[in-house]
DNA sequence: AATGAGTTGACAGAAAATATCGACTGTTCT
DNA sequence: AGAACAGTCGATATTTTCTGTCAACTCATT
């Protein structure tokens, strides 16, 4: 079981965004290398990202995505989420009519649980937090001397 | 995300063999149609569940499965696993050396919460408690009538 | 030894994820 | 204004993973 690879790479475009700081317009190609996204991959998710409002795109030269929200209000369940859409664990959450025996079934309620608490541990994590720890410094500092 | 559907079979079939009772023999036909999972998929799946030592597998006339260990002794996670294998979120988890950047990633370490804390839901779950709840006999109940 | 029930490895089909392409749009600069 | 840049968007190709089935085989019972 995997968030997929999309959902990986949008969280790494936002830290990379973030590090960058908010007004700041990253450009696609320096990203893509930055953060090992492919670069056509990495537009698509931007699209994703963009509708969802987490990031603004600017077209033309000097062109790239900058981030709107602050980071204290960006959760690693909303970057996740706008990228693969909502997170169930499976069929019988996404589609309870599926099975004749939810909501009623034992199991069913063990699956909710499960899928609130993962929800809810992405959802407490901000970019504001992820941020602020030194690795994310040395990201950026390493990329900017080249 | 989902965990995949042969690990919501396992769950179901192993509802199933603990709601019969720990020495009872179920058999396939009989499993797969209560529990609505396709025969020949359950013998595979039937399988893993043997290999990984939860159900013993009872060949010849009157074959099928039983459940082997005391109910309060299977977890959801490990009825899981032992289909899926173990359940890491992102491929940052399933192999550090593959991103240049972990352990050190920030990101990483909120993969890791994540991760642990899912299993670890999964883990506070055993058969005992699914089984003790009323849906369960329901459903062994529906069956006997047939 | 015939029969019932399940196993096993191979494989087919379907679905999802990953990635790329090309024509198009919007900016900036000269 | 128009050339060049940077990104979009829809379509589509490729790959991977999951789901499910088949046929030949094994094992226990009668």
């Amino acid at each position: 079981m995997r968030l997929t690879r999309a959902g990986e790479y949008a969280v790494r475009c936002m830290l990379y965004l973030s590090c960058l700081g908010r007004d700041k317009v990253g450009n696609r190609m320096e990203i893509a290398q930055a953060m090992d996204i492919p670069a056509q991959f990495l537009g698509k998710i931007a699209q994703q990202l963009a509708r969802a409002g987490y990031i603004e795109i600017v077209q033309g030269p000097k062109g790239g995505f900058r981030m709107v929200l602050p980071p204290e209000k960006i959760t690693l369940l909303g970057v996740i989420e706008a990228v693969i859409g909502e997170i169930y664990l499976n069929d019988c959450l996404m589609r309870p009519e599926s099975c004749h025996r939810s909501p009623t079934c034992t199991v069913y309620r063990v699956w909710e649980k499960a899928r609130d608490q993962l929800r809810q541990t992405l959802e407490q994590t901000t970019f504001a937090t992820l941020q602020s720890e030194p690795s994310c410094i040395d990201l950026i500092g390493e990329n900017q001397n080249k």
